[in-house]
Parts: C-alpha cells; sequence; structure tokens
DNA sequence: TTAGTTTGGGCGTCGTCCCAACAAAGCGTG
DNA sequence: CACGCTTTGTTGGGACGACGCCCAAACTAA
C-alpha cells in the first residue's frame, strides 16, 4: 500500500495540497494509532493544537470522524477522544479467481462491513460472463451500502493473472484462460462507475494487505500467495514493489529444477509446478481420493489434508514435507534478494502452513547467505482467503486517506437534543 | 537513493514546506529536462508563470540555477532560458575499500568537478589510520572546492560490507576485515563535520548510481554485479531496496543448478558457480594460460579475453555464451519477481558483456513469464569502477534537491553593467 | 509602422498554518 | 465551597505562499 501522500511524479504543491495532505496525516495517526485527543494529536504530528483543532472540525464535517468518550486523566480539563467513524465511506474489493468471485467492504477503520462470494468455474465460462458474474455481486454490494447511507470510495479488483495497469489489460491470465482482456473497461461499462475502478493482480492486493502501519516487523514484506499457481507480492519500507510494468511478483514461474515437469505455461520446473496446490494434492493423495476432487469445496479439501496430518498420516506428512521444502528453495532465492523481515504465507499455505513450516525454515536457513536467514521470519497469514479483497478494499480506502477532501461534506444537522 | 521530498514518516506540512518543496521540484525538472523557459516551467509543472517567477528568482539568489542564452522561437517574445548552475555547491562522494580510498566531487549538473585516489592496503592498517587517510583526502577536496567558492552539500562514504544506519556502524566488513567500526562518528571527529556525513554500504552506492533521474527506464533497476562473487542491487521507483537488515541483493547464492558444483558457501549449484568471474575464466582457458594468472590485472585479463572474442576463438565465445546464459537464468528468476525496466551489468559483466549479450537475452526471454522479457532491457554500466563515488555524491546532493533552502542566499551583486 | 504573440514580473486576494490569548472543565487544597 | 492550578479546545491576528489578472517588454510578420 502506498502510505505516503506523495508529492508525486510532478506537478507543483499549492495550498489546498497542503491542506489535503494534513487531512490524511490526521486520519492515518487515528487510524494507525486509535482513538486520541486533538491535543495528542497536535504534539504527535507536530502542529499546534489551533491547526489541528479545524483539521479535526473538517474531518468530522465530512463524516470521517467523530468526537468519543470525553477521557479524564489525573489533572487539567478532560479531553474528547476524536475517533475513526466507519459509518460513512466504505473500499470494496473483489478477486476473479478460477473458481469463484467475491467482494469485500471495508470501513475507514478496516472492520468488514459486507463480504459476498459466488462460486464458479472459470474455465468453463468466457470473460464477459464472469465478469457479469462479479458486475452482480458488486452491484449487491453497493446497494447494500447504499441503503445505509454509505458512499463508496472505490473497488479495486485482484485478478489472477499479469496485469497491465497502464493500458488497464489482463495481459496474460493463464489459469482464468483469460489473455488481453480489459478487465477495468469491462466492469466500468457494466457497472456504470459511479466510482473509481482499479484492476490488479491478486498477488500484489494479497501483499499489500498484509501490510500492518507502524509495525517494523510489516513494512518490509515477502507475501507468498499458494493457490494452483503461485504468486505473490513484494513490500519494502510499507510500499508494494510493482515492477516497471507492474509484471512484479510472479514468483510461480521461476524456475527452481531445471528439466522438471512441464508447467502450464510451457516451461519446464517452474516453482508452481513444484509448489503450487496441485503438487500438493497429488503428492498427498491417489486420483479417485475424495481431496483431488474438484467438486469438493477447496476449503474442505485442505480441512481433510490437516485431518490427516494431524493424525500423521505417512503420505500426507510426506506430501507437506516435500512441498514445504520446495516453497522454503524458493522462498530462500527470493530472501537472498530481498532480506524482508516476514515472509508471510497467504493462500493454501496459510490453511496447512504450520505443517509446511518445519521443512520451509530449514530450506531457508539453508538456502540464505546471510546468518540467521538474515533475520527473516516465516509468518502464516491470518487473512485466509480473503487476503486479496481485503487488501483490495484497503487499496480502495487509500485514496480517501491521501484526499479526504474527496469525501462530500456533510450538512450537519444542526438540531438535536442539547 | 530516496528521491522524493518526501512529507517524510510524519510531521504535517506546513507553508514553508510547499515553497521548499515547489523549489526542489523546480530544480529538480531542471535538471532531469534541461534548460527551459520559465513560461515552459510553469507550463510543464502545472504552475502560474508568476509562481515561477518568484521561485526562479530565489533560486537564482541561492546560486542554483542562472538565466541563460536567450532562446528565439518563431513567433512572441524570446524567452531567456533557465539552467543548473553548477559552480555554486557539490556533493562529495568517498569511497572505502580493500586497495583504495577515493573521493569525487559532482556538481549539481552531475559533472565530475574533483577526482582523487590514494591506494593503500587496508588489511596491513587498522581502520583508524585507514579512515585518517581518507579524512586527508576529503580534505583536500574540501579546500579546492572552497577556494572556488563551492560549497558543500555534504559527503557519503561508501563502504565495503554491512552497514547499519541506525547504530550507524559498520558490522560486518569481512574484506576490510573491519567489525563494529563507527565510520560515521570517526570521520565527523576528524573532519570537523561542517556538512552531513553518511555512510553506506558500496554495492547499494554503485546501484544508486545508475539511476538516472528522469529517465524512466533507469528508475526500476536491477543491478547484477559480476566478480569472482555475484551481487548487485535492486533500485525500485528510483529507491534502493535495502531489505530489512540490509541484506538484500546478495544475488550470488540464489541456487539454480541443484546438485551443481560446491560453492564457497558450502552450498552447491550458487548462481556464482556458473556465473562468477572464476567460472568464466575456467571454461575459457587452461590453468596454466596468461588470463587464469591472478598476478595479472584484471582489465588484462578481461581485455585479451575480449580480443580472442573479437577473433571468433570457439572455445572463448562457447565460454562467454555458456556463462552469459547462466546470467540470463538467474536474471530471469529475478525479473520475474522484480520486473525491473533495466538490468544494468557491472563489474567484469560490463568489460565483456557485449559478448555475453545475447545469451543473456535468448534466456531471458525463455525464462521470463510476462511477455517480451516483461519490456526489461539488458545494458552494460558505463561507471565502470567509480560507480560508487559517483553514486556517493549523487546522494549528498540529494538533500539540495529535496531542500534548496539549505543553501544559504547570496548577497546579489547589486551593480554590473547594465 | 502596426498588429499579433509570447514572456516575465507586479499587485491584490484567498487559503493555510502559526502564535498568542482566552474560555472551559476538571482536580486538589484549605 | 471558593480559589488556584493544569490541561484542553477555540478564537482572532499575522505571516507566507500560490493564484489570477494585468501590463510592459521584446520580437515576428505583414
Amino acid at each position: 500500500m502506498s502510505t505516503m501522500p506523495q508529492s508525486a511524479t510532478d506537478h507543483g504543491l499549492a495550498n489546498f495540497d497542503v491542506r489535503r495532505s494534513n487531512l490524511g496525516l490526521a486520519l492515518r495517526h487515528l487510524r494507525d494509532h486509535g482513538p486520541r485527543s486533538r491535543a495528542a494529536l497536535a504534539a504527535e504530528l507536530g502542529m499546534t493544537r489551533s491547526t489541528i483543532s479545524t483539521l479535526v472540525s473538517e474531518l468530522i464535517e465530512r463524516g470521517l470522524v467523530t468526537d468519543g468518550q470525553p477521557v479524564h486523566s489525573t489533572v487539567g480539563r478532560p479531553s474528547t477522544a476524536v475517533e475513526v467513524d466507519g459509518r460513512t465511506v466504505c473500499g470494496i474489493g473483489a478477486e476473479i479467481n478460477v473458481n469463484h468471485v467475491s467482494t469485500m467492504a471495508l470501513d475507514l477503520r478496516g472492520e468488514v462491513v459486507e463480504e459476498r462470494k459466488l462460486a464458479l468455474d472459470a474455465r468453463s465460462l468466457d470473460a464477459e460472463r464472469v465478469l457479469a458474474h462479479l458486475a452482480d455481486l458488486v452491484r449487491e454490494t453497493v446497494s447494500s451500502l447504499e441503503v445505509r447511507g454509505v458512499s463508496i470510495a472505490g473497488l479495486t479488483v485482484g485478478v489472477a493473472g499479469l496485469y497491465d495497469q497502464t493500458r488497464d489489460v489482463l495481459t496474460h491470465g493463464p489459469n482464468l484462460g483469460w489473455y488481453d482482456v480489459p478487465v477495468g473497461a469491462i466492469l466500468r461499462r457494466d457497472l456504470g462507475a459511479t466510482f473509481r475502478i482499479v484492476v490488479d493482480n491478486e498477488g500484489n492486493l494479497a501483499a499489500a494487505a498484509e501490510v500492518t502501519p507502524g509495525d517494523p516487523g510489516r513494512q518490509d514484506i515477502l507475501v507468498l500467495h499458494g493457490e494452483v499457481g503461485v504468486g505473490g507480492g513484494i513490500v519494502s519500507g510499507g510500499r508494494l514493489l510493482r515492477g516497471s510494468h507492474g509484471y512484479a511478483g510472479e514468483f510461480g514461474h521461476m524456475i527452481v529444477k531445471p528439466g522438471g515437469l512441464r508447467c502450464g505455461c510451457g516451461r519446464q520446473g517452474c516453482w508452481e509446478t513444484v509448489s503450487g496446490l496441485r503438487a500438493l494434492l497429488e503428492m498427498a493423495a491417489d486420483p479417485d481420493d475424495p481431496i483431488r476432487n474438484p467438486a469438493m469445496a477447496l476449503d474442505d479439501r485442505l480441512a481433510e489434508l490437516n485431518r490427516r496430518a494431524d493424525l500423521r498420516d505417512t503420505r500426507t506428512l510426506r506430501a507437506l514435507d516435500d512441498v514445504g521444502g520446495w516453497v522454503g528453495v524458493g522462498a530462500a532465492v527470493l530472501t537472498n534478494a530481498l532480506n524482508p523481515a516476514t515472509i508471510v504465507l497467504t493462500g493454501y499455505y496459510a490453511a496447512v502452513g504450520h505443517h509446511m513450516r518445519p521443512a520451509i525454515e530449514r530450506e531457508l536457513r539453508a538456502g540464505v547467505l546471510a546468518p540467521d536467514s538474515g533475520g527473516t521470519r516465516v509468518e502464516l497469514s491470518t487473512l485466509g482467503f480473503s487476503a486479496a479483497v481485503r487488501g483490495g478494499a484497503t487499496a480502495s480506502l487509500e485514496t480517501v486517506f491521501a484526499d479526504p477532501t474527496q469525501v462530500a461534506r456533510r450538512t450537519v444537522p444542526v438540531g438535536g437534543v442539547p
């Protein structure tokens, strides 16, 4: 997630940019460090109380924060805590995957407000149909929010494949079987676009979701997202690394086993052929085994896998160790290059990762030159399969923090009980 | 190197921050896009001519830009081009290496103003002595600049080893034999520090030197530095990626050939075993061949290699193609992860890279998932051994672009011929 | 010479932040 | 219970910076 107000590429700063930046700064500070008084805000942001006062009252007018409970300290006038108001604006994240489309709405505080999911087989439908289903889901979400008077900050869609953001086209989506699909344009057409719609690689969004503002161990992150394919994202200094054309994070097609299995991309020995979900399932079970049955929900199949591992089934444990080892080999390659503070495992890795972790850490120690694996820690994501949609929603909200003035002023109800 | 004015981590923006940012923006724009009129500046930066007028006159007062030649266009009043003035302020870069210490001063336009080098054997002296020698070199540079009335923006020192910038200590310098040396503090003490002194890893500075401000192809860079070992640096959005503990860029020990040759680090199949200088020389020549003789200067050995390749010697070409192929394999792995705009080859790669490039590009195309290698181009560095000092000097200058007001106003000579 | 075009700078206005002073709201103490 | 003490939040100048408008300057083309 880009955390900076960012004087951006070019244009000079004017006075209202100062206002915008400071409004965003205050709002962000309240989100990251919790409710606090105007005076505390002023001290912590290095501004005067008077300035903060006007900033806060503008944020209140825009419905972004509210006065909360009075706080009594030992001495002096009690302060009224200011806190982020989640009732006014939401960001929406969405995801297009091989077997489902889904949406999630988050309020300004990062709380889940709405969540929808539709199972489908993307490969048996064409892109237009899949996107129409997603558009339906988004419309339901939007109308549900609008009934409650919540405005929409934007929609960010994660898609499994390479997304060229300059041309706004999904260039390469081998898992979906999509090539050169203008996802953004189609959605804008279908939805009538009253808000900003951005499309990004799902791995990037999942990575962005793992950033925890203020936590130093969560600023330099390598996210490994395991599903049928393997992708991920790189976060450096809290900033997502997209690469020059937005193609960064395509870890799945690093060649780690020259001459190995043929991959869907046509090459041999790609990382995802040995560390993807398919590799795990094929190693862990015979073709007629229920967990190999695509009709069965993925969650259930993974739960069954965990159950077998907990029962110490030899074949299952062997598969988890073997695949975990390959995950570690690839992770070591990337860790040598990037030296992240934390490797976060998401997707199916998060579900069964506690059984793979020893193997991953073993290979990491073996493969990383820097002592103690360069201080890199391995953690399992707690966001589950919702990482990408959550990241998308967070990215949508980011525009509000970057420019709170984009949220309309509300005519404050003057009356009311005194 | 951080290129952004960066509202930094916390503190709110005030009015003078706007001024500072806009002054820097104008100055940077002139550096990046060359001399141009005030009107052009205004149009390109999205500001009014009057604002630009006052900004430029302040920059002139501070001696950072000057009015240049009048430019006659087809119609209308001719404009006077404004250009960056290199005569007022310089940034100094320095380097501490096993066999030499050196300095370089760059003016605001990036031109070399001063360059000094002192050969020594760092391993036979203690750190204090080496740093005293460097301090002498810096003092000479500074006094030479001050004679000419040039002020110093800062000093950035590159050192061979891991530098912990939060503690300002060289923690690990195996090549120098230095451990836990507070290089910054010692230099500040020796020099009396009238300017800012920063210390960094020399590889980082060399990588940063490859950034060309304003060139979009030189903002997202993967630098591959070939010597006996292979290392490098990652630049994303003009910003150097250091990793959480400063260990990033250790590419040499990525495992690209499982079960391959044993590496000095104890592992098998590390990238540098197939793409390092040793691999090339051993493949290209018998043990008694002069180019295998460590006593011979490296430049000469590489020149001989080039000579043979130009004569189309089969074994030499085979070796260059083979090693180049492995360079490409590793580059492809990193390119899938990072999607750089440009891969810059430095060290011995820069010397013989024109013979390896076809093989590198072949493997890059084969190994990168994104179409057309993700748009990544392969280039040879032209900076040679001065890359680190140049990067240091550029980093020092960066403070001027971030805040031009740090350069004192000069009392403009009022008189003069009308 | 005159009309047309573009440049650069001066002046007034507006927006934003800072500083200083002040009212508000408690706590502790006599 | 009144009074001082402390901290909070608000209010009214003052300073500073960018913008918009205007005008003189400088040059081309007819």
